[in-house]
DNA sequence: AGTGAAAGGATATAATATAACACTGCCGGG
DNA sequence: CCCGGCAGTGTTATATTATATCCTTTCACT
């Protein structure tokens, strides 16, 4: 990933490439304290910590995966609702996406730009890459819209091989 | 929905619009013969049973949905593996589908030609609609493709209102 | 009838998620 | 300063969805 500052990282690029992963992390972190001080919403340290947790790897991971780090960590095990709590509030935050097909949560690599994701999820390897909203996402509500239907959301989840488990 | 015979039957027509619903489950319920007989594969009585559930209506259900409909109707109640071998079967001859975002099943339009469903989901009634597959889902793989992935399946899930929900 | 494989029954448990209530600390109004 | 309310978290219990395992029954085929 590239360690790019701008306030609209380059969101092509890919979490297939090997990369400094520490920059997405910190990037990541970086820009949900600015944009939960924006809209006065806290990033508690408890939040903090599932987020950083959330982004471990590019890798969707479940809430008991989260809960079984943070419990490691610590004497006192954490309680499932402590770990829903964090990850329903990055949602709504947007800066943390729900894998419906996993059942999984991943960090988000443009929070604060309200989207949909399109995701596109290695079988193999579990590493996830978002794409950006595109043009089909587009042609999709339309489509839905020319039968009366009002699209509120669209999940969009692309299931196959990345570029290095292919060559496997 | 339409009563043709067709093998081709009109997956345009829509679940939203009052209709003989039984013709639908008639319908499905043909088609799922003709297809396992073709097949070799065998809709056992049970397998039978809860194809007919899932095509109760045009919602989708969950397993326990189906099991305590089954229970309700038996002395015995029955077990989760049970609905869920039936569920299976009857996802791998593409006879229903998964809602991921729902952790439901529900009927398939058009069994027998291999394809990934579109849904438009209704948030207020829970009323599904199945689209067919449609350019915008070639659109996103190949979008995915540039980049290098290879998709082997697309889970499209749009939710919003449907056309009567919208009116009130 | 005998046999092997597929289907189904039964029990237990795993994995994911939420309900409900209690405690704490902060912050603003008196 | 005190109090009252609220957001955040802790704690316990439980709901919901899904699978593992082992055993029995049924079925197709010989």
């Amino acid at each position: 990933m590239n360690q790019s500052t701008e306030t609209h990282p380059d969101i092509t690029s890919s979490a297939y490439i090997s990369h400094d992963h520490t920059c997405c992390i910190d990037n990541a972190l970086g820009q949900a304290a600015e944009i939960c001080q924006k809209r006065g919403q806290r990033l508690t340290p408890l939040r903090k910590q599932v987020l950083e947790l959330v982004w471990d790897s590019h890798k969707p991971v479940g809430a008991y995966d989260v809960l079984a780090m943070m419990s490691r960590d610590q004497e006192r095990p954490t309680a499932p609702p402590t770990v829903y709590r964090a990850l329903d509030f990055l949602l709504e935050q947007g800066l943390i996406h729900r894998i419906a097909s996993l059942n999984a949560y991943i960090g988000c690599h443009c929070p604060g730009h309200p989207h949909e994701g399109i995701f596109l999820i290695c079988k193999q390897c579990r590493t996830t890459q978002e794409l950006p909203d595109s043009s089909a996402v587009v042609h999709l509500r339309k489509q839905a819209g020319s039968t009366g239907f009002q699209t509120h959301h669209a999940l969009v989840e692309l299931t196959g091989l990345c570029p290095a488990c292919q060559e496997q």
